[in-house]
Parts: structure tokens; sequence; C-alpha cells
DNA sequence: ACAAGAGTGTAACAACTGTTACACTTTAAT
DNA sequence: ATTAAAGTGTAACAGTTGTTACACTCTTGT
């Protein structure tokens, strides 16, 4: 098994271990591995554990009462998953979390947390703005979800991922992902991309997008 | 002034203190009063210090580019307003803060937060539960934004609100409000609620809801 | 009791989005 | 290299929502 990297994990990163395999070893935390496609984490799921992603990728979506897929967000290794539930009254997962690749999870224990927090004031701090940096991210989603128009949500979005240069970038979402985490239609999104591809305001070359016109695309958000 | 209920406060219960003035006046805190309808908090403000609602009730509020407002919630002292930005990477508010009445703040630097955590073991819990539940709180309202329908995101609000027996429960919002709640037009809104009234699904009398065909209400989601 | 303001009900129309369907292109697997 | 699967472009139509406008009711303060 490939070694993890604790250095790049937000959460982590500030324990200074000498050994990481006596550290791992020291943890009562279990490991499992998850092929492409797996449901890993169910919506409802009871979240006792803080699940660690230490190989691969997942997304994570939530599922409507009627089906709808809203899309939240595509994590990488490594990286908890969903860690501010665990100290939540309700401690359930709230999203469906899937493989997008060969996984690897490392359940650690709530208590086994708790007393890292406990004694380890860096690692404390670490988890504190990450779990503060989760709901920043949740904010943002929130805003991107109240604006109405879909051109709108694609304005807000495209100027949130440019550079503000004019210099192509690349969006690394599918239309279907890109409809998903919007919360829309895709053959909606299609249109409103095209038209604004007609309109000059984009050009749009697979995932490589460029804004033509960002005054014109600043009005969309009007 | 009326002396803070620390024991009501989610993430001071835990806090034993034999003289709570002591406890207050070793705290290096301001504190300042607001008057109805004064904006304490503009959306984008540093984030800095802990900002403790002691006294009265406030409503926070997205402002997106366009002038649209997403409301969130509605907050009754005592609780901290946006604790989780404290720590965030980019500690800004991420909403406009409005009191609804006479409104007392208590502004509690960081450092002391920092050092409160680390020296009582209660608090910190308490902290991260309360900042758990404003995530699962979150992700609720994402949840309910990413339904495409009024009249389904009016069903699973009323659904979530009621106490499933089919007797009347309050819906303390005005129409106004409740629009602002699900991101969508008044008149929409009106508009939805009595369809569903005059199709014999719910009843309204002022803020009084009733179901009346829970199976129609369910329905609608799909 | 009265006036002013806040909140509600409603209508007509425009604008936008969802649905469904299908052809076409690109990518990945064998 | 071939085929299957995934992804994209597009169209017509129905359905939902936003906008604007105005009358009306209810609440609140004086």
């Amino acid at each position: 098994m490939k070694k993890v990297d604790l250095a790049a994990c937000p959460v982590c990163s500030k324990l200074e271990i000498d050994d990481e395999g006596a550290f791992l070893d020291d943890l009562k935390c279990t490991i499992k591995v998850y092929s492409k496609n797996d449901l890993i984490i169910r919506q409802g799921d009871l979240c006792d554990a803080l699940h660690m992603l230490t190989q691969g990728s997942v997304k994570t979506e939530m599922i409507a009462e009627n089906g709808n897929i809203l899309g939240i967000e595509i994590i990488k290794a490594p990286r908890p998953l969903a860690p501010a539930f665990l100290f939540s009254d309700n401690n359930h997962f709230p999203v469906d979390v899937t493989a997008l690749e060969e996984v690897e999870i490392m359940k650690i224990p709530k208590a086994e947390i708790m007393r890292l927090m406990m004694t380890n004031s860096d690692f404390m701090s670490s988890f504190m703005t990450h779990n503060a940096n989760r709901t920043q991210f949740l904010t943002n989603r929130l805003q991107l979800l109240s604006i109405k128009t879909i051109k709108g949500k694609l304005a807000h979005f495209l100027l949130e991922n440019s550079y503000g240069d004019g210099k192509p970038f690349i969006i690394n979402r599918n239309q279907t992902q890109l409809a998903e985490f919007f919360g829309v239609a895709r053959p909606s999104l299609a249109r409103s991309l095209s038209e604004m591809v007609q309109d000059g305001i984009i050009s749009i070359n697979k995932k490589e997008y460029t804004i033509l016109n960002p005054k014109g695309l600043r009005e969309l958000l009007v």
C-alpha cells in the first residue's frame, strides 16, 4: 500500500510525527478499499468515525426525495469526508459518497479524534480551520443556488473560476456534472451555454473555457 | 443591563462559573448595543472576533450580486453569530446581519476563544457540536434550495415543520420572509400557496398551517 | 379612532426552464 | 480496430416562475 502523505492533509499536516507507521498503528483505525463507482457512504448513514480519504478521489451528492441529484463536490485524497458531522447532534451523513476510482478509506473512531484534539493544539486548530473552510464552501454553494437563472449561475461560476485575465481556464466537470452542480437540467444548461457562445460572451473548447466579454458576463448576474 | 443567561447558550452552557460577572470581566470583550433594523454586520466584513448575541434577535441574509435576497435564518439570543468563520482561512462574514429588535452583541477576541478551547474541554466540545449543527443546518438549506418547484419546496418545508399528526402548527415567518427563505418571488409563492389551499392539500389561517392531505403534499415532492 | 405602513390576494404577460426525443461525436474497453 | 458507452448539440412544446401592477386587509402607533 502506498504510504499516506500526511503532510498534504489539511487536518493532519501539523502533526509532528517521527514515524508515521507507528502513529497509524497507534490509532485504533480500520482501513477499507473500494472500487470505482462503489457507493462508499449512503445519505443518512451513521457518522461515528472520522472517514479519512487516504487514496483516490470521490464525489459527494445529495439525492432529494424526488430523485433529483445535487452534486456537492469532488474530493481528492488526502482529506477527511464530512468531518463536521462527527460532532453534530444528529450525526448522520448528509450525502452519498461514490468512488471515482480505486479508493482507500481510513476510519478513525470519534474518541481518537477527541483525544488528538485535546492533546495537540495544532491538530485542533487545523481541524477547526478545515471545518470552517467547509462551511465557507457550503455558503458559496448556497449563494450559487440562490441565483435564479442558469446564465446567472454560469456567470457567477465562471467569474469565480477564471483568473480574471481573459486567459483560458479548465473546468474539470463535464456538462452533466455541471448541471448537477447547479441543480438544473442538462439540456437547459447546454442551451444556456450555446447561447452565451453565440453571443460572443465566452468560448468553449472541451473543458477549456475562455471569457471573451467580461462585462457582458457580469451583466448576466443582474 | 439584563444578566446574560449563559446556561442557555449552546456554546457556553458547559462553562462552570461561580461568578459570571468575574468571568465576563476576565474576558477582554467589548459590548455594543443596536436598535431595531440596524445593520449589525455587513456581508464581507472581517470576522476576527466571536460575535455573541446576548440580547434580542437578528436575521441573517445573503445579498447576491443582482440584489436578490436569500434569507438564511432568524437567531435569538443567546447564540454566537457565524462562529465557524472565525477560523476560516478567508475570515469574512458571508451574510448581512440585521437587528429585529433592541440587540446587544458581545465581541470576544479570537485569541480568547482559542484560550478557552484549550483550557476547557467541555467548551471545546460544545463549540464543535454547535458548529457541526450549523453545518447540518446549511446542508438542509442546500437541500431545500435544490428542489426545483415552489410547491416542492413548500411540501418539504411544511412536512419538516409539522408534527406529522395533522394538527395545526405555526410558521413564524410572513409570506415575504418565506419567499426570501426559499429564494423565490413573493407573488409566485402566494400563487403556489393559494393553489395548494384550493386543492385542499393545506389550510392556512394567518401563520397557522394545517396539512389536510399529507399524501397529496408528499406527491408534490416528485 | 385614524392614518400610515406592512402584509396579502390576484391577474396578465413575458421569460425561463424542464421534458422528451433523437442525431451526432468523443472516449474507453475489448 | 471495433464496438459500446458516455457525452454533447439541438429542437418543440408544456409547464413554472418572475415581473409589474393594483386593490384590499390587517396591524401599529399616535
